[in-house]
DNA sequence: CGAGACGTTGACCTCCTTCAAGAGAAGTGG
DNA sequence: CCACTTCTCTTGAAGGAGGTCAACGTCTCG
């Protein structure tokens, strides 16, 4: 079964049947969440990390007088997050944005699957690498661009990891989320959120053509508006190192 | 030997003599840098992480005309980046603030290390999942915090880390970096740090004693400024996992 | 002593926030 | 089927936090 997870593995290395059998079966049987319910708050204690299989979760932190930011937007095939098995508690919230279909992975799943297969432990390791960088964009973003930038580096962001799970196409993509989530994850408020999609839609960027639905409208001057897209592609593994790990 | 790298180990896992002994053969011969030299510019190939001996390095990220951030600021004991056994092509620059001392590391080092000592395998995995947790502390001041608070957050981070290889007392620290890299990290004009920093001090918070040198004068106000100084601390590795890797 | 780097302060301006009100869309109950 | 609420988005107007520009002070080093 092609799952979110699986699609994105088999962009960074090759995956034999017996490795998609494997990742299928990481986490054991799936849970459901309804919308806007928390899967954790901050300060609890973790003792697994959350694969999304279907829907969208939001994982943010909050200050005591309620600004939010929103940390990432965790899509399906995200791993939330993998360094619970050394940390045991969480500094962030993780929130249900829509109905969530997901699984509990815990350490002896990811070491069974790595003791396997090196080659889908390097992956994996690369997904994570992945994440860090789309964080410290991610920062870049927030700390230094304008509000028309910001937000269309979100936009961007969002389109193309929805791509590499194949929940995005050439055109757009669904985006089943409040424009308040854009503007914690922007450290902008709602109302400039909306004034500079707006702008976005005048200047023949980007366009809302249903509810939920948004459509790229000049994916050339979208990426140079955002500049730092680069980083955001996931690339196969270096070839020497996965004929390091065949041996 | 008791290097910034072991003292920070220290505070995850109990560290044997042999544990020492490997610690600081990672990475081979010490290297020297001048100040202001960079060691990585954004987009180049990396084939070993850094970890630094002694002194202060920026890595930092620029946009096309000039606007800087920086992601986080290396000091003694920080080993940066390893996700680079992965990711060959770095997305940031790497610059010497002051004198350098470092060596590089690769991953048969640390592989080599792991495969002696699971338990030091662990703490290295904590270690970085503790800068994951900062990044994401930098990414909520940044994001959700006014000048003034983001100033204090960054003193309190560099504090805190320097406290834990032992380069800061419950005084204070040195600081030997300009102004301009406070601002670029907090997402400020340098102007503006200027103020914000006059108004610490004005407020009684922080003092700047020597041209390098800062005192913190009031820890408890600073810390509820601060509010996400949680997540900066480095606790033990939790005794359950420590158990289970002794096997 | 002069040059250059760095920090400080003031004045002005701009981008974004806040406050407020209205428009749509979607669900609810009579 | 239509009034009613509710939620989200949109737009306008006013205010403020921080940026930019510019000048000056201070320290270090040649």
């Amino acid at each position: 079964m092609l799952t979110p997870l699986v699609l994105k593995l088999a962009r960074v290395i090759e995956l034999g049947e017996a490795d998609i059998t494997a990742l299928n079966a990481l986490g054991g049987a799936p849970r459901r969440c309804p919308a806007g319910q928390s899967l954790v708050e901050a300060g609890e204690r973790m003792n697994a990390a959350f694969l999304v299989h279907a829907g969208w979760a939001v994982r943010h932190c909050s200050l005591e007088d309620g600004r939010r930011l929103v940390l990432d937007i965790v899509l399906p095939g995200d791993i939330c997050d993998p360094t619970v098995f050394v940390r045991p508690r969480a500094d962030f919230s993780l929130q249900a944005l829509t109905p969530l279909s997901y699984s509990l992975v815990r350490s002896e799943n990811i070491l069974e699957l790595v003791n396997r297969s090196p080659r889908l432990g390097a992956a994996l390791w690369w997904i994570e690498a992945h994440e860090e960088a789309i964080t410290r964009a991610h920062l870049v973003a927030v700390g230094r661009m304008s509000a028309y930038e910001r937000v269309a580096y979100l936009l961007w962001e969002l389109w193309t990891r929805l791509g590499l799970v194949g929940l995005a196409d050439d055109k757009g993509f669904e985006l089943p989320c409040g424009q308040d989530v854009i503007a914690d994850a922007a450290g902008l408020s709602y109302v400039h959120v909306s004034r500079t999609l707006r702008r976005l839609d005048r200047e023949g960027l980007v366009r809302r053509h249903s509810p939920h639905g948004w459509r790229i409208l000049d994916a050339r001057r979208l990426r140079e508006l955002v500049q730092i897209a680069d980083g955001l592609r996931l690339s196969p593994l270096p070839r020497r190192i996965q004929q390091r790990l065949r041996r």
